[in-house]
DNA sequence: CGGTATTTTGAGTATCGTCAAGGCCAGTGG
DNA sequence: CCACTGGCCTTGACGATACTCAAAATACCG
C-alpha cells in the first residue's frame, strides 16, 4: 500500500485519511508538533469534562468514546479507527470520556497551535471541516442502526457498517467461498454498551444469526458474513448504497486477492 | 426580544444564532443572496438522495431529518429548529431527507454562492464549523437518549433535552407552581419515529410519566414537568450539566417572569 | 495445569409491538 | 345549529422480545 512510503521525517502517521487533501507544507507543519502517545487497553486518554490540552489523530488501534451515565452504566456513542481525529476543537463542549480498547498509538497536537496553524492555513481548515461531515453521518449512520428494535437487527446493522466503513482497519480478514470473514474488533460487552443492550442479548443475537444461517461463529472474535444481503435486510438500510459497495469488494477480493488468497 | 430590531434591508434572518459571530459585512454578503421560501407541514423540501442546490437557514418552524428504510418504515434522525442551516456542505452524502413537520420559513443561499464565499470569509467557514460541531454533539445527545431501554425514560430525556436545548424557540410556554410548560411540537407519530418506537407506545409512556407525578399532560401537545430530578433519573443524564441550567432557568422565571404571569 | 475473565445458556419477569376498538377534536356540509 | 367525517390520541388484550439473575461452558494466561 502506498501509503507507508512516508518520508523518515514524519514521526506520525500525518498522511493518514483525515489529512489526505492538506498541503504538504500544512502537512509538514503538523508533523513538526506532533508528540506520539501510546496507551494499552482500558486506559483512559481523556475524561469526561475535561478539555483535553491536544487534538489527536489515530495512528493505530481502536478508541471508544463513551459517556458515564448516573446510575454508573456506561454507553459508547462511537468507535473511532485509525485516521480518525478527536479531541475538541475550539474547546467545544467535550462530553464524552475517550478510552482506549485495545493498544492505542495516536499523534497528539498541542490544541492551542493547532488551532493557530488551523487559522493560517485554510486547507487544513477544511480538512477538519470535512472530517467533521464525515463523523456526523456517521453518528446518524449509528443511529439509523440503533433504531432497530431487535437486537439481532441492531446487530446485523453493525457488521455492515464496520465491513463497509471500517474496510481498511484490518478488520477484513480476507473472504472465502462461504463469504466475508471479518474480526469483531471488541468485547462483547462494549459491544453490548454500543448496542445499547446487554452482552447477553448480543450473545443470543450472534447465535440466532448463525441459525439463520446469515453469519457463522469462527470464534468470538472472527465470524463470517454469510449473506450480506439478508444482513442489509435485517438491519433495515436500503442497502443499495451500502450494500453493492460491499459487493463489489467480495468481487474485487475474489477475483484477485491482493494478499493472494 | 432584541432579535426583531433587524434592519429592513435583511430580508433573511441572517442575525440567528448560526451566524451569530460571522462579520457584518459578511452578513450584508448573505443577505444579498437569500431568498425566501415557505413550506407548509408535510411538504418535502429535500429529497433522500438528491443533493439539494441550496444551503438553507430556518428562520421559523421546524424541519424534520429522515430516512425512509428498506420496509417503508420511517425514521426521524433529528428536528432542525430556527436558526439552524441544513443542506450539505460541500455536497457531501445527503443521505436523509429533508421534510417540514410545521409551517416552515427558510432562507436559501445558492450552494456554489454560498461556498464561494466561505472560501472568501474565514468567519463564515468558522460559524459553519461551529455549526457542525454544535450539531454533532446533539446526535451524541440523541444517541444517549436513544440508549435507554424503556420508552418511558426516552421520552424523560426528550423532554428535557427539548427544554433545554430548544429555550429560544418558543417551546417553553412558561412556569407556574406546579413546574417547567412546555409544547410538543409534533405529533406522537413523530415522536414515536423520534423515539425509534410506536405511537401507541409513546401514549402509554406520556401517561405512566403522569402517573408516576413527573409531568402533566394539560392537552396532547402541552405538558408540564413537574420534577426535573427524576426525569433527568430516567434519562439516564448525568444531569449535572443540563438541569443545573434548567434549574436556574426556572428559578429565574420564578424570580421574575418577563411576561409577568 | 490451575485461575480468571469472557462467553454462553437457561428460566422467569417485565416491557414493547401488534391488532383492534373507542374517544376526542376540528372542519365540513346540511 | 347540529350531524357527519376524518385524523389523531388513547386504551385494551395478546404474543413476541429483551432484561434480570443465576450458573455452566469456554477461552485466555501464567
Amino acid at each position: 500500500m502506498k501509503s507507508r512510503t512516508q518520508p523518515a521525517g514524519f514521526p506520525c502517521h500525518v498522511a493518514s485519511s483525515a489529512f489526505a487533501e492538506v498541503l504538504p507544507e500544512t502537512r509538514h507543519a503538523l508533523a513538526g508538533m506532533c508528540r506520539e502517545k501510546r496507551y494499552g487497553p482500558g486506559r483512559i486518554v481523556s475524561h469526561e469534562g475535561e478539555s483535553t490540552d491536544f487534538i489527536g489523530c489515530i495512528r493505530s488501534g481502536i478508541l471508544r468514546m463513551q459517556k458515564t451515565l448516573a446510575d454508573g452504566r456506561q454507553h459508547i456513542v462511537g468507535l473511532l479507527f485509525a485516521g480518525d481525529i478527536f479531541g475538541r476543537i475550539f474547546d467545544g463542549p467535550g462530553e464524552f470520556s475517550i478510552e482506549a480498547a485495545t493498544e492505542v498509538v495516536v499523534c497528539a497536537f498541542d490544541r492551542a497551535r493547532f488551532e493557530t496553524l488551523m487559522q493560517s492555513a485554510p486547507d487544513l481548515e477544511r480538512a477538519v471541516l470535512l472530517n467533521l461531515l464525515n463523523e456526523l453521518d456517521r453518528a446518524r449512520d449509528w443511529m439509523l442502526v440503533l433504531s432497530n428494535q431487535k437486537i439481532a437487527d441492531r446487530l446485523a446493522g453493525f457488521f455492515l457498517l464496520l465491513a463497509s466503513r471500517h474496510a481498511g482497519n484490518g478488520l477484513i480478514l480476507g473472504n472465502g467461498p462461504e463469504g466475508l470473514e471479518i474480526r469483531i474488533p471488541i468485547s462483547r460487552a462494549d459491544l453490548a454498551h454500543l448496542l445499547g443492550t446487554r452482552p447477553e442479548s448480543v450473545s443470543r443475537a450472534f447465535h440466532f444469526l448463525e441459525d439463520e444461517g446469515d453469519i457463522r461463529i469462527l470464534d468470538p472474535a472472527r465470524i463470517v458474513l454469510r449473506d450480506l444481503g439478508a444482513l442489509a435486510m435485517r438491519a433495515g438500510e436500503d442497502g443499495i448504497g451500502e450494500i453493492s459497495r460491499l459487493g463489489e469488494m467480495v468481487e474485487a477480493a475474489r477475483q484477485g486477492p491482493p494478499d493472494g488468497s
